[in-house]
RNA sequence: GGGUUGCUAGCUCAGCGGUAGAGCACUCGGCUUUUAACCGAUUGGUCCUGGGUUCGAAUCCCAGGCGACCCA
C-alpha cells in the first residue's frame, strides 16, 4: 500500500502529490524513469487492423504498446485508461483480476498501484490482449504494466483543451500533447518538404548548403540581423536570402541546384512573418522565368496531391484551385484592369503619380520612379484579389536589380511573382548574367542604402566578379515555405506552421 | 506607429464598486463496461504588474508588461 498522499489542490501541491508518487514507485522497486519499453504495435494500426472486431470480442493478439495517459475512468475494480502515442489513441481495458494474477510475482497489489500511482500525464507501457469492449471501444486488455515516465504537471482541461494562443506558442509541447490537429500540422510540414525534395531529385537538382553567416547579406530587400564573430574581430550577417551563392554555384559548373533553408529578416512579426522562416530558392541552367512558372506549379501540385490527395483545397473558408494551368498576367495588363490606368503609356514621374492619385491611390508621392508608381498601384488594388493562384509577370527594372531585362519589353525585366490568397508566394527571374549590368544595379541599390535606405540591397563584390568568369543563361526561383505550408494546412497565422514562433520573453526585458 | 480588445484557480470561463465563483482537473470515500464515466465530500487564488481615486477596487482612472484583431 503507498503511502498516504497529502491533499492536491494548488499546482505546487499537484506537483508535490506526484513526487510523492515517485518516490512511493520507487519504494516498491519500479523505475518512475524508465530506459526503454518493447513497442511492438502504434495505436492507429490496431484501431486499422481491428475496425472488424465485433463488440465484447477478444481476439487472440497480444500487443506490447506505451503512450501518454489522457484520460482515466477509473471504477473499484476495474479502470479504462486512454492512452495516446504518435499516430492516435487507443483504450487500455484494466481489469484488476487479469492484472494481479499476471503480475503476482513483481507486485501483488499491481491494480491498486495503478490505480493510486498513475495520472493523466504519465508514460504508461503494457502488454496485452486486443479486444472491444461491450460497448464498443477497441482496448488493450491489459496483463502487465510499467510506468516509463511519471509526469509533475497537470495536463490542461480534457475537454476545452488548451486555446491561450500565447500559452500554445510558449507551452508548444503541451499544445502538441492535447491538440491532435497541430501535430498534424507538422506532420503535413514534414511531408510537404519531403515532397519537394523528392521532386526536385527526380529533376536531377542537387542540394548544397550556402553560409548562413555572411560579411555582406545580400541576395533580397531586407534588413538583416547583425551579429560578431570574436577571433575574426569582425561583424557578420545572417543571411536575407539565399539566391548569390547559389548562383556562385551555377557558374561553377552546376546546372541544377537548389537550397531550403532558414533566412532572417530583421523585419515586423506579424500573422505572415516571422524573423526566421524557410524559403526554397533554385537555379536551373539554360531555363527561363518560363520555365520556373512550369517548375512552380509542378511542385506546389505534386506537394498538394501527395499531402492531400486533391489540388481543390480550401483556405480559410476560400476554394482555392490549385489545378493548373494558373494565369499568368503581366503586372502593366493587371494594374489597367483594376485602376483603368495603363501605366506603359508615362514617359514623366509626375504624370504617371497624377493618374495613380486620380485613380485613388495614396503613398505615390515617395515613388523615385515610374515603376515605383507602377507597383505601388499594384499592391494597393491588384494583390489582395489575387485569390486563385497568379503569376504576375514582367516587373519594372527599378525594383528587380537581380533580374534579366526583359527581351522584348524595354524597362521592364524577366520576373514573376506568384500569389495566391493575395500573398506573395514565390519569387522568380531569368537571372542576370551581364556582369557589367549587374555592377551597376547593385551600385544604384548601394547608393541607396548609403542615402539611409535599410532594405536597399549592397554590392557584393565577389558575386559581380563570380558573374565576369561567366554565367550560362538561368532561371532561378524562390519559395516561402511557410507560406505554402499555411495555404495547404489551412492555417491562419505562420506561427501555427512553425515549432516554435520568436515571441518576447514573458517577463518583458531587462532595460 | 495608430485604433480596438483580452489578461481572474492547473485548464475553460463567469463576476464589472461591497466576504473571489462555476465546470473540468486534483485529494478522499464508493463503484467490474466506461469513453467529458457517475455519486458523495473536501479543497485550490500575487484577480498580469505598479501607482491613483474611494470608507471599500478583480471591478473605476493612469502608467507599464505580454497577447489578439484591424489600420498605416
Amino acid at each position: 500500500m503507498a503511502s498516504p498522499q497529502p491533499d492536491a489542490q494548488s499546482p505546487r501541491e499537484i506537483r508535490a502529490a506526484r513526487l510523492q508518487k515517485v518516490n512511493d514507485l520507487k519504494q516498491l522497486g519500479l523505475n518512475p524513469y524508465a530506459y526503454t519499453w518493447d513497442v511492438t504495435h502504434q495505436a492507429a494500426a490496431l484501431q486499422e487492423k481491428f475496425t472488424e472486431l465485433p463488440n465484447g470480442e477478444e481476439a487472440d493478439f497480444e500487443v506490447s504498446i506505451a503512450g501518454r495517459i489522457m484520460a482515466r475512468r477509473v471504477f473499484g475494480k476495474l479502470a479504462f485508461f486512454t492512452l495516446q502515442d504518435e499516430t492516435g489513441s487507443i483504450q487500455l481495458f484494466l481489469d484488476k483480476k487479469t492484472i494481479q494474477t499476471a503480475m503476482a510475482e513483481t507486485d501483488e497489489q499491481a491494480f491498486n498501484h495503478l490505480k493510486q500511482l498513475t495520472d493523466v500525464g504519465d508514460f504508461l507501457g503494457v502488454k496485452g490482449v486486443i479486444k472491444r469492449t461491450d460497448k464498443g471501444e477497441l482496448s488493450v486488455k491489459v496483463s502487465t504494466y510499467s510506468v516509463l515516465t511519471k509526469a509533475l504537471m497537470p495536463l490542461p482541461d480534457k475537454w476545452h483543451g488548451l486555446t491561450d494562443v500565447a500559452k500554445r506558442y510558449r507551452q508548444r509541447y503541451v499544445d502538441l500533447i492535447v491538440n491532435p490537429e497541430v501535430r498534424d500540422t507538422f506532420r503535413k510540414r514534414a511531408l510537404i518538404t519531403a515532397s519537394i525534395r523528392r521532386y526536385l531529385d527526380q529533376q536531377n537538382f542537387i542540394e548544397i548548403e550556402t553560409p548562413v553567416l555572411q560579411a555582406e547579406p545580400g541576395g533580397a530587400d531586407a534588413r538583416p540581423f547583425v551579429t560578431y564573430h570574436n577571433t575574426m574581430d569582425m561583424q557578420l550577417y545572417l543571411r536575407i536570402a539565399t539566391e548569390l551563392h547559389l548562383k556562385r554555384l551555377i557558374v561553377g559548373g552546376f546546372e541544377r541546384v537548389f537550397e531550403m533553408g532558414r533566412i532572417f529578416r530583421n523585419e515586423g512579426i506579424s500573422t505572415r512573418h516571422n524573423p526566421e522562416f524557410t524559403s526554397i530558392e533554385l537555379y536551373q541552367a539554360y531555363a527561363d522565368y518560363h520555365d520556373m512558372m512550369d517548375i512552380t506549379e509542378a511542385l506546389i501540385v505534386n506537394a498538394a496531391q501527395e499531402v492531400l490527395g486533391t489540388t481543390d483545397i480550401t483556405y480559410q473558408g476560400e476554394a482555392i484551385t490549385l489545378s493548373t494551368p494558373w494565369k499568368r498576367i503581366t503586372m502593366h495588363d493587371a494594374v489597367q484592369e483594376k485602376t483603368g490606368v495603363d501605366f506603359a503609356a508615362f514617359t514623366d514621374l509626375a504624370a504617371a503619380k497624377e493618374a495613380a492619385k486620380k485613380a485613388g491611390l495614396h503613398g505615390v508621392d515617395d515613388c523615385a520612379t515610374i515603376g515605383h508608381v507602377l507597383n505601388e498601384a499594384f499592391e494597393q488594388t491588384v494583390e489582395p484579389s489575387l485569390i486563385q493562384p497568379t503569376f504576375i509577370t514582367d516587373y519594372p527594372v527599378e525594383i528587380s536589380p537581380l533580374a534579366k531585362p526583359h527581351r522584348h519589353k524595354p524597362g521592364l525585366v524577366e520576373r514573376f511573382e506568384l500569389f495566391i490568397v493575395g500573398r506573395e508566394t514565390a519569387n522568380s527571374f531569368s537571372e542576370l548574367t551581364d556582369p557589367v549590368d549587374q555592377r551597376q544595379r547593385l551600385e544604384a541599390q548601394a547608393a541607396k542604402k548609403a542615402a539611409g535606405d535599410l532594405e536597399a540591397q549592397s554590392l557584393d563584390e565577389d558575386f559581380v566578379t563570380a558573374l565576369e568568369y561567366g554565367m550560362p543563361p538561368t532561371g532561378g526561383m524562390g519559395m516561402g515555405i511557410d507560406r505554402l505550408v499555411m495555404l495547404l494546412t489551412d492555417a491562419p497565422s505562420i506561427r501555427d506552421v512553425i515549432a516554435f514562433p520568436l515571441l518576447k520573453p514573458e517577463q518583458g526585458g531587462t532595460d
